[in-house]
DNA sequence: ATTAAATGTCGACTGCAGTCGAAATTACCG
DNA sequence: CGGTAATTTCGACTGCAGTCGACATTTAAT
């Protein structure tokens, strides 16, 4: 027999397992708690010992979708390259992976931008991971003397996010089809980089 | 005894005015449909016929918030003051008003940034009105040479939305108290007037 | 005025998220 | 072991969003 906690571990991510495949195959509204515990081999009770609301089972599922998502963006970037070409790079593939299931996205979306109470601490933890990708990324840039430096990378990090967010926001509105999202963010995060005043005249 | 038409316009609007009662008084959570079917006078099944769904009877509630922050909105811009205060003056008022319920906020907010399929037609709507509020804004800012010329309103408009959305998410994310947004939102809208990038040495 | 079609109204009903307390399982101690 | 305390599991139950079809009211045509 094996100790209680190595079994809550095993019920846990059988439980999320479950979650994986039902919210893949039949998205998340279509999937029923009951269901789910069915899969996981559980009672629907036991659910509840684990997570507070289905919404939190989302999002440990969005934690795994995003550890994918993550190990896509580390072979696709090149540390090298321009601060507006790296970021794209990142940000693009963000969109595609987030918009792949539509449903999901938007509840992913939703949830990470306006998090409800209880998952606030949740999402600050996914926050921490973007900026250990992205801070990086910034004093490189700053290095290479591409950004000015006396900016905070925190709201360096900012502006482009609010940026994405506002694609997002974009797509799920209807406002910019999928085909032209690429170029919609490469124009924002050009005129953010530049500034939208025009350039002083006195230096 | 009045005709069809006004009879369901009179339904409509008790509909509406029992919602705004009740999300004012309870929050949007605690209201349920009985409840306020009940107040509103009409059967349960004939908010249906009115709404497709709950979420749709706060729409309708927020255009009549949105209408109350317009209203204080024009009595308070300065239409010569500088871009960056008259930015500010407009969003910290939004600010304000959406966040006054925290709950009612985020929900207008879920909506409004990432809407359901079903809501997108509203909300494109209730965009329209911004837009009519900010483009003149923006016009005058050119003409007085605040604005790079080349860059056309609608973006220029994505760029500050999107950086108070961001603030709102901060907000909601517990990364910004109440007290320092401002300062938050002016900082950022700054950066974004002056650019990222260090001003080039060759004009 | 009569009647048939069209449109509105209603609340009982369905399905699902989340609760709760009783039952089962595991850990701890004499 | 035996017994008891602590923890976990379970599914019947509650409450609410949204549906449905029977019933009521209005319109319009003869």
């Amino acid at each position: 027999m094996s100790t209680r906690e190595e079994k809550k571990q095993r019920t846990r991510q059988a439980i999320i397992q479950a979650a994986i495949n039902l919210f893949s195959a039949n998205g998340f509204e279509n999937t029923s708690i009951e269901e789910l515990a069915k899969v996981a081999g559980v009672g629907k009770g036991t659910i509840y010992g684990y997570f507070q609301t289905k919404k939190e089972i989302l999002r440990a599922f969005c934690e795994y979708a995003l550890e994918q998502i993550h190990k896509d963006l580390v072979s696709k970037t090149n540390p090298e390259a321009p601060i507006l070409e790296q970021m794209l790079t990142i940000y693009m593939t963000e969109f595609n992976h987030v918009t792949q299931n539509r449903e999901f996205g938007r509840i992913f979306m939703r949830q990470t931008v306006f998090p409800d109470e209880s998952d606030v601490k949740g999402h600050a933890e996914i926050e921490d991971k973007y900026f250990e990708l992205l801070f990086p990324i910034i004093e490189k840039a700053k290095e290479r003397g591409e950004l000015r430096k006396e900016i905070e990378p925190l709201h360096l990090t900012a502006h482009f996010y609010s940026l994405y967010v506002l694609l997002m926001s974009a797509w799920y509105s209807g406002r910019i089809p999928t085909t032209e999202v690429d170029s919609a963010m490469e124009l924002l995060f050009r005129q953010t980089l530049e500034g939208l005043q025009p350039t002083p005249l006195n230096i």
